[in-house]
DNA sequence: GAAATAACGTTGCATTTGCAACAAAGGAGA
DNA sequence: TCTCCTTTGTTGCAAATGCAACGTTATTTC
């Protein structure tokens, strides 16, 4: 149970909560952790659950296949990171699998309880709540802003999108981004070679000059 | 204020919670009512807000601009629809702005107390905040939804996918859709004519059959 | 019921894309 | 330094896309 602790304090839902407070928080959601092979499913496609998860240790997988049953990999995810926490609160079939791709351990974190509250909720858990409505507020964002660029049409607008919208965030040239070429292009989803093949336009038409991972707009 | 009231009952921020409740929950966090008249902006492409909004009655619209300045008109906003809640909880600048479209009034619920507490949350006030998982926790899906489609390369590809969902969940044939074939194409990013030229391809090869709204695999 | 309007389907064409296969550049390790 | 391997860039080609213009079929309005 220390052990649990010192993970989950690394876990953005318990930002700034004391860890004297977690049994507490723990002993009023309930919450137990459950061991995994590798391979093992942890969460299946259309399966709903009242609980989120929290990798403890090993590594896990978010996985998607979509009618015709082509695969693809989500996310990892890392100890100390959450998942499945919309599909709890939101109640609704998971829409993607979450499979150990290592020995695992996960904490299961009931959501039930904030939902039928019958009397005041003591201040650690309402802050375990604010964190839950911080990390849905920023994947919604996140969403939206990938939806952003997906949007557009072109392999050339959807560089041109992504690329100002780093070059702002960093606040002027040059500027990095977290994705290496393979990476990008699924980000944006569209073809890798495709995409080099506009960049390389981008670079002689002489709006855009890179080097690597090192982008600046001219 | 007995008018407020009759408007946020039907607020998904409220759901069961009693009207009687409504003063005690304004009091414990602020919120106020303004007017605007019809084109003024409610919240800029940028701005950082730490409320809420509730459109009390009139009509807005959520605009986005990309990076060349071309505006599309991301969502319509009716009486007792909440919106900029993501960007509130997530304290982020927002990516879109909002403006009225009708004179109309607005109703902003503060957040921060959410983030901020220093002692048991009552009953109805956590209610709220359950009711307000829920609402980002139901976006987030539906926005995930919406990426898994758009992920797609093909138009053929997305109407398939989009279309198998709807199949799926109506449980069978045949199936209605809850758009017309402009906002359809608009939802999927492709070009009106393109997937109405696809439609027919689908049709033609006895994968898919429809008429207007109503669609069944064959 | 006729005219007007909106929704939907069709098609030609220039452009873009995905795909595949290969070339070039960089890095890691022996 | 040389080799192996990964990352990135290049290119030919068939297929898909956007765009625009127009034909056709509902739907509405008077």
């Amino acid at each position: 149970m220390e052990k649990i602790f010192s993970i989950l304090k690394n876990c953005s839902l318990f930002d700034s909560i004391q860890e004297e407070d977690f049994p507490a928080i723990l002993d009023y959601l309930g919450g137990t952790a459950k061991h995994y092979r590798s391979g093992d499913i942890v969460l299946l496609t259309g399966e709903k659950t009242a609980r989120l998860g929290i990798v403890l240790n090993g590594q896990a997988q978010i996985i998607k296949e979509d009618s015709l049953g082509n695969r693809s990999i989500v996310a990892q995810i890392s100890p100390a990171e959450v998942f499945a926490e919309a599909v709890a609160c939101a109640a609704a079939p998971s829409p993607v699998t979450v499979v150990a791709t290592a020995d695992c351990q996960i904490f299961f974190l009931p959501v039930n309880p904030l939902f039928a509250v019958k009397e005041a909720v003591p201040v650690f858990c309402a802050k375990l709540v604010a964190n839950l409505l911080k990390v849905l507020a920023g994947k919604n964002i996140e969403l939206n802003r990938k939806i952003d660029y997906l949007s557009l049409r072109t392999t050339r607008e959807k560089l041109l999108e992504y690329l100002s919208a780093q070059h702002k965030r960093a606040g002027g040239n040059p500027f990095t981004i977290p994705f290496d070429r393979e990476q990008l292009a699924e980000y944006l989803c569209v073809d890798r070679s495709a995409m080099s093949r506009e960049l390389g336009r981008l670079k002689k038409e002489g709006i855009l000059d890179f080097k690597k991972n090192a982008f600046s707009f001219t």
